[in-house]
DNA sequence: ACAACCTATGAATGTAATTCATAAAACAAT
DNA sequence: ATTGTTTTATGAATTACATTCATAGGTTGT
């Protein structure tokens, strides 16, 4: 039988290395761990690991045990917070995931509204999954997703909240300010600077540059999530051009030297989504924040 | 701390609806299960279920262990089993989830060799998800995912394994029967016979008849799923008609009086995926599956 | 009211996890 | 090579915990 304590040994000894430092994060003896996990191998007639040298590497059923663990623990961590918060007389929290970067800022003011209506549940925002927004949503590990790629399947419900012109930004000085829009071809010499995640992901490559085949002079990236600030400022010295969200430059161009324009002649228009569980889209303080969402 | 026997009893008494037949199923006493759950209560300081006369009805925090029971006790179940197969030599499990039913015949001309070349790989063919074959990949209920929708997301892969055209079968003396083609419109005077599946999913409906806002004059459906052979047996004694992929059709026209007809002018094609988690896409009896179905 | 079901619970029991105290092996430094 | 340090493995003792037993106390239907 696999318990949760075999998980957590075989989860803790690939994180921290040696069998002694596992123990130690769980508040056992080694002795115990060793006994445990000889057990375990025993009776499921399996090797867990090997040892190479003093180094333990793990075997096929090691992996396959590991992934379990990563898949399982957090789950079960997370209804422990739960109950919890239940026995607190909380309502529980809602773990929102994003996939969207310049939603960070809109998603600020859907929150704080929130958890003054709802003081009774905590939030909680995540933004790195390790299989995508989807599979967190499919794997507990959030509640509701925000996302410009919604997925219409069973046992996911994807709710449009709102919707938004996709701009350039660019130095109020700059050679393009003039213009009503600017093409694909306009920004094969200047900088670009965007978030920090795969081009496929970018909607100014994905539905802008590559459909025309142009790319810009230079790509910049900057590093720190939560910082449309420094990309604006970059923009405002003239360090290159970016794109945002229209009404998130709006609330930039008194104070900075900055000036929007539209993507193509006709804009690149965005929708975000919020997606849930099916059956967790019936809970009132999960519907709630929906509501919220649409009506900001 | 929540374990695993907690986790079963729940599941066993929302399945069996009393302790002592769970207590049965899962071979202890039902004073163990009283006093298991006791404990646990007392621990997370929750009710896990409440006495309604003499039912047990769960209260909201036991219905988030139950939730919990019912995604992760199945993964911990096909883990042992793994664990059982390596210690016997084996390489383990493929489970195949199909979201595509006239696929069926087709699966089984890429298993029948699949078989023989690995024959330390069982192999599982799944056909109901609770949230749906996308759900079931991302749960580890499955390995692979035979489906005419894939879905490119960062976790998982998606590989086109074969195409078709999907065309009507009509009896051999039906009036239809003497067309290059049909349209929709000359549908809206027969009775279609379709797989027991929603609509939005059954392509006639959603790629023939809904968009030129066509019905069927009547709309029946056969009841057990593998039986593709029943359905022509309707369309060959004339109790309706129905869509089914060409090279399926072609394989009775010998020993039926029935005919294949173009869907509209160009046809309707098709394309099949396989999917798969990506971390597992490298497995060599799994990436062997693919490039069988890709052959076949 | 009684039989036939349930669940709850305290005390006794038995089992299984954990520690303790070492041994054995691997590595690094002298 | 030798020594000190750090690791895992293991048998025996101990402790903690799950389970059973025996029984009381509810609920339901006849």
């Amino acid at each position: 039988m696999i318990e949760r304590t075999h998980l957590a040994i075989i989860q803790q000894v690939s994180l921290r290395g040696t069998l002694t430092e596992a123990a130690i994060s769980l508040h056992l003896t080694q002795s115990a761990l060793s006994h445990a996990i000889k057990k375990l191998e025993s009776q499921l007639n399996v090797k867990i690991w090997s040892k190479e040298g003093r180094v333990l590497r793990l075997t096929q059923a090691g992996e396959s045990m590991l992934s379990l663990a990563n898949r399982i623990l957090p789950q079960l961590e997370h209804t422990e917070v739960l109950m919890k918060q239940i026995a607190a007389g909380q309502k529980g929290t809602l773990r929102i995931g994003m996939e969207c970067h310049p939603c960070y800022q809109w998603l600020l003011t859907v929150v704080a509204p929130y958890l003054e209506l709802w003081s009774d549940v905590d939030v909680d925002v995540k933004q790195k999954f390790q299989f995508g927004g989807i599979g967190a949503l499919f794997n507990h590990d959030i509640d509701a997703l925000v996302t410009p790629d919604p997925l219409f399947k069973r046992g996911l419900i994807f709710e449009p909240v709102f919707d938004y012109e996709l701009v350039l930004v660019v130095n109020a000085d700059h050679q393009l300010a003039q213009q009503d829009y600017v093409t694909p071809e306009d920004l094969s010499n200047v900088t670009l600077i965007t978030y920090p995640i795969e081009i496929e992901r970018l909607d100014i490559f994905s539905k802008f540059m590559l459909p025309a085949q142009s790319s810009p002079y230079k790509h910049k990236t900057i590093e720190t999530i939560e910082t449309t600030d420094i990309m604006l400022q970059m923009v405002a010295s003239n360090r290159g051009v970016s794109a945002l969200p229209a009404w998130l430059v709006e609330q930039y161009t008194n104070a900075l030297p900055i000036k929007a324009i539209r993507l193509g002649k006709k804009g690149i228009h965005k929708q975000i989504f919020i997606g849930l569980r099916e059956q967790e889209s019936e809970i009132e303080y999960v519907k709630s924040f929906v509501a919220l969402a649409k009506q900001a």
